[in-house]
RNA sequence: GCCGAGGUGACGGAAUUGGUAGACGUGCGAGACUUAAAAUCUCGUGGAGGCAACUUCGUGCGGGUUCGAGUCCCGCCCUCGGCACCA
């Protein structure tokens, strides 16, 4: 009698494996729908409360899936290769290899108790060879495809990690950079490396068509993407200096319509340009001021309260008028963004305005608003409600209308162009790390020194012969055979390139990995030539395993291919995607683009990965972030040993909606273990009474009605309810809406049967598993409560019973009350026979309406 | 600075998207059971006034639209998230 959550829960977890209750058959299901969630990395602790209401959040939305009649695939995985891993592995002394064994043991022993639907069967790791050698295949078909770039660049480095880190790793803290994982201050260091050309798809990453995804996660994309629509304008210099004169420099820009009003040039301190453009005067200071900028840190750089800089020498010719500025060198001018020059404009930028006023250099004022004036200070530069004024024939046009003018104008004369510049950048995938999966290049010297690569190679045309799609334009392939020489990815019947294991793995900290101290690693036989050459020894980021797993969970078993063909028809893209928003930029971002490169390469018809997405919140206690080192990490175990999995899982989901997360409390979990065991007594009562069949329409809308009418009232408005609420992932709410019942249950209880007890169950189910299925038991259901679908649950199915709407008395406004009555559908209708609360009774002087028009969305007209 | 989200009891949060504000749950108070505690159950619980039925005020602040505003419009204040010497 007694509710034995731990005895019920074991009961069923294990009768679930064994009946394979939720796997679904991949290569048969007609109503498919793939449900995903984001696939924890094994962390020390094992799976936090955290994961698990991510879990419980994305699992409960695949039940009501499954009880809506979806054949649902809801796989898990570790994402167990990467710094993260490594980084414990080697704080407790354990071998990666074991560690990733003892870890994979833990969490999947977790993973089953809280209860989730998970098709084992389909489990994946990142670091399983079998996994790695297809994300090594991936690197493969980018490389030959040009999407795979290597360059010297000025990188992110953490001193702590001894690794480059990509930008979207390296997060801002207390006006430092710092490393995402360990939170060290991070570096700037010249190195070179493999990038993935993301920026190549940058357009198509802003284009989220076809997909629901939350306003907040797309922005913060957009955001860090960061397109800037403008004009790049071409400036001549006088005088030039040095043998290779250089003619003419482009500056981008946003807001032409201030070009009137440029009086100096700035050139960031790294700019190719600089050298020619100092004169012999000026060469001393120029060469000091390098030289203390070099001594600056990034940071240093960016916090300088004052503009410095210095003059060149030189003069730049203003395309629009003749006039002649100087050209300055200084370091608040970037390298990396557009072209490394700006066209200073002090009237109308707050930057300029510091520079010149530091450096003594003429403001004039191009744009005019509200008659104020034209400091930067009080005018919006970014408004458009200005006039422009101070520019010969433009002046008197509005920003919007100058603007276009003076783009096309100079665009004709040849001395501009129209310019869209983003602040992505290349996504640097090389790490000088053990635990990931090698990059699987070879590079020959031999080959090198005589200009070979795979790119010179007769059949280096595309990805693969078979998809007869390559995105290498002939442009393209001639750049890389010389940027690339030497170069050769591993052939993919050689893959996978396998991680050895190795003692001593410990990061080296001189810009390479462990693996170029282990010969027999990096020996290879050069793939075109047969020289002695050597295989890459860096392993590729973490966030490349994660880009394309779900494309791998429904072909796990798929020998020869990443996935296969059919299997990916039919299952993707994903239904449903939960996660964290800290992934917009990192994961989201790079499963995209992944996705759309294999797009276009031919070996996916569908250029977005997750239809749907759905960000959860942070789930945080004592109103602190959970971390190791505040020691206020929670794992879920005690909680599921103590009060079960059903009523962690409620508590959980009851803290308020999904997206907002919460702080975790013991005291509420009390409360729904109360819940449930009331619930199971109830039930266990109602059960022994045998089934009578339960009346949709009895007694509705009349005032005597029995208690057991009012039982059945309640459940069809909560079936309404809960239905709609867990298909909107108002999961709170929905709860809230079967406590209620449970409440009116209570207080007639004899009312309930056994059919009303199946019903329950169903109501349940996709919240409290468990529980459910000793629900569906002692109602007398067969086999699994899950194994059927129940069309009442689509709210769209269920119809209308009451309204409660807006009334009108005698054609007047008067006054606006609630009124409940008795109209089925969604039609209008005019009904004779009305019951009326006595508020409403009194107001019309204690009589009862005659007739009232019901018109659904309207007013209701009562007429006396 | 730019972009976005949001401010409702002691607390987490509801409110059919313009219709009885505070569902549901914590917490608190009173009671039942118990030698006692825990657990469980019952009742109460926005403020002020009243023995009571009831009255009145009340959704960050100030205005507005409306028969009716937590919800819509205008102007402020505050909190959180993203980006940021990005031209």
């Amino acid at each position: 009698m007694m509710y034995d959550h731990q005895s019920l829960e074991k009961k069923w977890q294990s009768c679930w494996k064994k009946e394979k209750t939720f796997q679904p058959d991949l290569k048969k299901a007609g109503k498919p729908f793939y449900n995903l969630m984001m696939f924890p990395y094994p962390s020390a602790e094992g799976l936090h409360v955290g994961n698990m209401y991510a879990f419980t959040g994305a699992d409960i939305y695949g039940r009501f899936m499954r009880l809506k009649g979806y054949d649902v695939f809801e796989p898990i995985g570790l994402d167990g290769f990467g710094i993260h891993s490594e980084n414990y592995a080697l704080k407790t002394g354990r071998h990666p290899f074991k560690q990733a064994e003892r870890s994979q043991k833990n969490f999947y022993r977790q993973l089953h108790a809280i209860g989730n639907q998970f098709a084992w069967d389909n489990h994946l790791e990142t670091y399983d060879p079998d996994y790695y050698r297809w994300t090594q295949w991936i690197f493969v078909q980018f490389f030959k495809n040009g999407l795979v770039e290597r360059k010297k660049a000025t990188l992110n480095w953490c001193p702590s990690c001894k690794t480059v880190l990509s930008d979207e790793q390296v997060e801002p803290k207390e006006g430092k950079n710092v490393c995402e994982r360990c939170k060290a201050e991070v570096e700037r260091r010249e190195t070179e490396q493999w990038f993935f050309k993301i920026t190549d798809y940058a357009e198509k990453l802003l284009d989220y068509h076809g997909t629901k995804w939350p306003k907040t996660t797309r922005q913060i994309q957009t955001n860090w993407i960061g397109k800037s629509e403008g004009a790049t304008v071409l400036w001549r210099i006088k005088p030039c200096q040095g043998s290779d004169p250089v003619v003419e420099f482009g500056t981008f820009t946003t807001t032409i319509d201030t070009i009137f009003g440029v009086t100096f040039i700035v050139v960031s301190p790294e700019s190719p340009y600089l050298e020619k453009l100092v004169t012999e005067e000026q060469k001393k200071t120029v060469d000091a001021y390098l030289e203390k900028v070099k001594g600056k840190t990034e940071v240093e750089r960016m916090e300088a309260k004052e503009k410095d800089g210095v003059f060149t020498g030189s003069y730049a010719v203003s395309p629009v008028n003749g006039r002649e500025v100087p050209i300055w060198v200084a370091d608040y001018v970037l390298m990396n963004y557009g072209t490394g020059v700006v066209m200073g404009v002090p009237a109308h930028d707050r930057r300029d305005l510091e520079f010149a006023r530091k450096n003594k250099l003429e403001i004039i004022q191009v744009i005019e608003s509200k008659g104020k004036s034209f400091v930067y200070d009080e005018v919006d530069k970014h408004s458009v409600k200005g006039k422009i004024v101070n520019s010969e024939n433009y002046t008197g046009l509005s920003i919007l209308a100058g603007r276009e003018k003076i783009t096309d104008d100079l665009i004709k004369e040849g001395k501009a162009k129209r310019t869209v510049n983003y602040k992505l950048r290349d996504w640097c995938i090389s790490r000088q790390r053990y635990w990931g999966p090698p990059i699987p290049m070879i590079y020959c010297p031999k080959c090198a020194k005589e200009g070979n690569s795979w790119f010179t190679k007769s059949n280096s045309s595309g990805s693969d012969p078979a998809k007869d799609v390559s995105l290498l334009t002939k442009e393209r392939r001639q750049k890389l055979a010389q940027e690339m020489a030497g170069w050769y990815p591993e052939a993919p019947k050689n893959l996978p390139v396998e991680l050895p294991y190795v003692e001593d793995y410990q990061p080296r900290g001189k810009g390479q990995s462990p693996l170029a101290g282990v010969r027999s690693f990096y020996q290879a036989k050069c793939p075109a030539c047969g020289a002695e050459a050597r295989r890459e020894t860096d392993v590729s980021d973490t966030f490349l395993d994660s880009a394309w797993y779900f494309l791998r969970y429904p072909s796990t078993d798929c020998k020869d291919q990443p996935f296969d063909p059919k299997t990916t028809k039919r299952w993707l893209p994903v239904g449903m995607y939960i996660g964290g928003q800290e992934h917009a930029c990192l994961h989201l971002l790079y499963a995209r683009f992944v996705t759309m490169a294999l797009h276009d390469l031919g070996y996916l018809d569908f250029i977005e990965p997750f239809k749907e997405f759905f960000a959860h919140g942070l789930i945080i206690k004592d109103g602190t972030k959970m971390s190791k080192s505040k020691g206020n990490i929670i794992v879920p175990d005690d909680y599921i040993g103590k009060y079960g999995a059903d009523a962690l899982r409620m508590y959980l989901m009851f803290l308020g909606p999904i997206t907002q997360g919460g702080d975790f409390r013991d005291a509420g979990m009390q409360g729904m273990k109360r819940f449930l065991s009331r619930l199971y007594q109830l039930a266990q009562k109602s059960a022994k009474k045998e089934a009578k069949p339960i009346s949709k329409d009895a007694g509705m809308g009349s005032s005597d009605v029995t208690l057991s009418e009012n039982l059945i009232k309640k459940l069809h408005q909560t079936i309404r309810k809960m239905g709609t609420d867990y298909g909107k992932k108002k999961y709170n709410t929905a709860l809230a809406a079967l406590m209620k019942l449970t409440n009116v249950w209570q207080a007639y209880p004899e009312s309930a049967n056994k059919d009303f007890v199946g019903i329950v169950a169903r109501l349940i189910a996709p919240v409290a598993p468990h529980l459910a299925e000793e629900f569906w038991l002692i109602s007398g259901g067969k086999g699994s409560v899950f194994a059927a679908a129940w069309p009442e649950f689509d709210p769209e199915l269920v119809k209308e019973s009451e309204a409660e709407v807006v009334i009108q008395i005698n054609g007047k406004l008067r006054e606006t009350i609630k009124l409940e009555l008795a109209v089925a559908g969604n039609q209008e209708k005019v009904l004779e026979k009305v019951h009326v609360s006595r508020k409403v009774q009194k107001h019309l002087g204690g009589r009862e309406p005659k007739k009232v028009i019901f018109v659904p969305g309207k007013l209701i007209n009562l007429v006396v």
